[in-house]
DNA sequence: ACCGTTGTTTGGAATCACTCCAATGAAGTT
DNA sequence: AACTTCATTGGAGTGATTCCAAACAACGGT
């Protein structure tokens, strides 16, 4: 580990303290894990966030892993994505408007910006009344690698 | 019950009998009583459907209703949405590209017509070499019903 | 019309993701 | 440094769903 990116981890970590506190929320070691491996990983699911900050911190408790998620959602600085047939999964990317793209085989999914352009898609035509605060859009598909090797 | 809506009934249950056969499926009482009960329902979740499903046959186990399900499934005769944080929920229109607004508050589905006109919805702007073959999209927000009465 | 094959249904047990609770422990306040 | 409040832990519990083996019923063949 050089000394620059020990650097910016430390940085990484101060902006994060910051971000809770903003929030409202104390600044714990768990919390501070559970939001870098949200924010290294790829829509991580619950279990592997556990995993994840337990390489950081040495050791977390499952239901502190789903309390800090549940946090950290409350506030707004995580995002929970529910595709369906998988558990939830978590992402820090919560500023703009996107959507998914999940793979039907091996379950993998990325980021795609609003098809909609920027009047984020919120006016379905014949809303019957309701009041629309989100528009959740999800692909399913099948990623190129899946392609490529199963088929 | 009139003579008319026996006639309708049993019409019905015809239809369906062929489309089961039509699909490859044995005609069974809890099939055609699954499907009946989720044509007639509203977006029910599988508990709602062995309910309804009982109404109709006297009895019919919860594995059965879950098994039975997922053949209607499997050959494309329901379809099933699974809203984040409620249990599956199964519908019998299969035939067009629609989407859902689901209540925040009651959890209550309706029905959407696509919103991206006709091409329904499966370019993605930088879908990254996957080949989609559905477009998902929630419309989450309140029911006019839950807005009156709880604000 | 019966019979056998094969697909269905049943009931029971198990799993998976997730939540609830009471008790211990640590953050931040004065 | 002491206190209050919030966070974390571990254990038990829940709801939806799946797995399995055994009993059963649909439908094609005789």
């Amino acid at each position: 580990m050089t000394t620059r990116s020990t650097e910016v981890n430390d940085e990484a970590r101060r902006v994060d303290a910051q971000r809770l506190r903003d929030a409202g929320l104390r600044v714990t070691a768990p919390r501070l894990a559970v939001l870098a491996a949200v924010r290294a990983g790829n829509h991580l699911a619950a279990d592997d966030v556990t995993a994840a900050a337990r390489e950081r911190i040495g050791s977390i408790s499952t239901q502190a892993t789903y309390d800090v998620l549940a946090a950290l959602v409350r506030v707004g600085l995580v995002r929970r994505i529910e595709p369906a047939g998988s558990p939830a999964r978590f992402e820090t990317r919560v500023a703009d408007n996107h959507h998914h793209i999940i793979c039907r085989r091996c379950g993998v999914a990325v980021d795609v910006d609003c098809a909609m352009s920027q009047a984020p898609c919120l006016e379905p035509p014949g809303a019957a009344g309701f009041v629309i605060d989100e528009a959740e859009v999800i692909f399913w598909g099948v990623c190129p690698d899946c392609r490529r090797s199963r088929r």
